[in-house]
DNA sequence: CCTACAATGGACTGCGTAGTCCATTCTGAT
DNA sequence: ATCAGAATGGACTACGCAGTCCATTGTAGG
């Protein structure tokens, strides 16, 4: 037993991770306080210290890498091989779906506005989560420059980039309104005028 | 002096919800106290609390609504009469400036996390701004319209929501990353797809 | 002036919460 | 069976912060 960690061990740790993201979720990682941590995963004091010795911002870290994956699992296998506009489309719905589903609570946004700022830790998922998902999208622009369903000369980092903040103000506003009418339409919009490339005068 | 509020009295208050709304912008909405606030502004607890007698979340309320106006005025009066390309671009300069210099500091962003989702009157601001900006740029793309600078089909609506996107997207991501790439992109691309519908095949 | 009430200052209270500490129990290697 | 170290429980401490309260000072109207 010099590893540090059981098996027991490890269970514990990973049931505080994503007791901790729910009750961060519901609450708001402002307002979710230790006690309600311990309560939802059943777990003491000792526990919490036990395995994140840092204290809360350790946890809040760890809630953040956890929720950062997810965001991307969530949206695969579509996200992984956009290689035609079936495929756009299917990601589109998954996307859509997931995020309806999440409503207005945010994970990573409370959790950024929480610690983001003052502890690097946060803000590092953020942005390697970020590059990740834009990469994820110009590769299937190029994917689709491949297939000759666009013109050679789209510029597939632009375009990512503007899908990734439509995607995010989308969320952002269904965050504020409740309503995904604006993700709709960003994603919409933006896959319409990507496919406009393909027969544009210019 | 029936009133309630003399003119020092409301030379204070604003003093107040001026000063707040700067420290909220420093140190997010989730660390500032009343302490931080009392200090910038020179006052005391009892000011504080004569002004705003329901306390703390009252303030932030004033506050929220104070950063909302701000949001839309900065932004005029190109935002108000967005009748020519020229007209669009400087309005996309002053927002990319605007919100470069506000650099990572989210006033409503942190504001809403913090009180939006308990308290609806946070949340009734935010969606009050999100829907007079998106009229303002529905009217815009109407004026295009209106010049024969783009087809008549195209749907106002939908590309007003979906520039909302872009630009809230292009916020967060800058706030969350600290680089204005994604807004840059965003605006710009949005606005190339608005002037490319006026020579697309369809 | 004088008076009523607004404006101000600041000490004080109460509470919630993060974090500490140690006693006890469990677990696996030898 | 034994023992080192991990796992657990929970009482206890320290403290920051919102909010209360009242005494004092300023101010406009009569």
């Amino acid at each position: 037993m010099r590893g540090e960690l059981t098996a027991k061990g490890r269970a514990t740790r990973q049931r505080i991770v994503e007791g901790a993201a729910a009750v961060l979720r519901e609450r708001g990682a402002a307002l979710a306080t230790l006690d309600d941590i311990m309560a939802r995963t059943g777990t003491s004091k000792g526990q919490l210290f036990h395995y994140f010795p840092a204290g809360k911002d350790e946890l809040l870290v760890a809630v953040a890498q956890f929720e950062a994956d997810q965001v991307l699992e969530d949206q695969q296998p579509h996200l992984g091989c956009l290689d035609s506009w079936e495929a756009w489309q299917q990601w589109r719905d998954v996307v859509i779906e997931r995020y309806e589903a999440q409503g207005d609570e945010c994970p990573l946004g409370s959790l950024f506005f929480q610690i983001g700022r003052s502890t690097p830790g946060t803000r590092a998922i953020v942005i390697e989560l970020l590059r990740q998902w834009q990469e994820s999208l110009a590769a299937g622009v190029r994917a689709l420059q491949a297939a000759g369903l666009i013109p050679a000369d789209v510029d597939a980092d632009i375009r990512a980039a503007a899908l990734l903040a439509a995607i995010q103000g989308g969320v952002s506003i269904l965050l504020s309104t409740g309503r995904s009418t604006h993700l709709r339409a960003a994603l919409d919009q933006g896959i319409a005028d990507l496919r406009a490339t393909s027969h544009a005068a210019v």
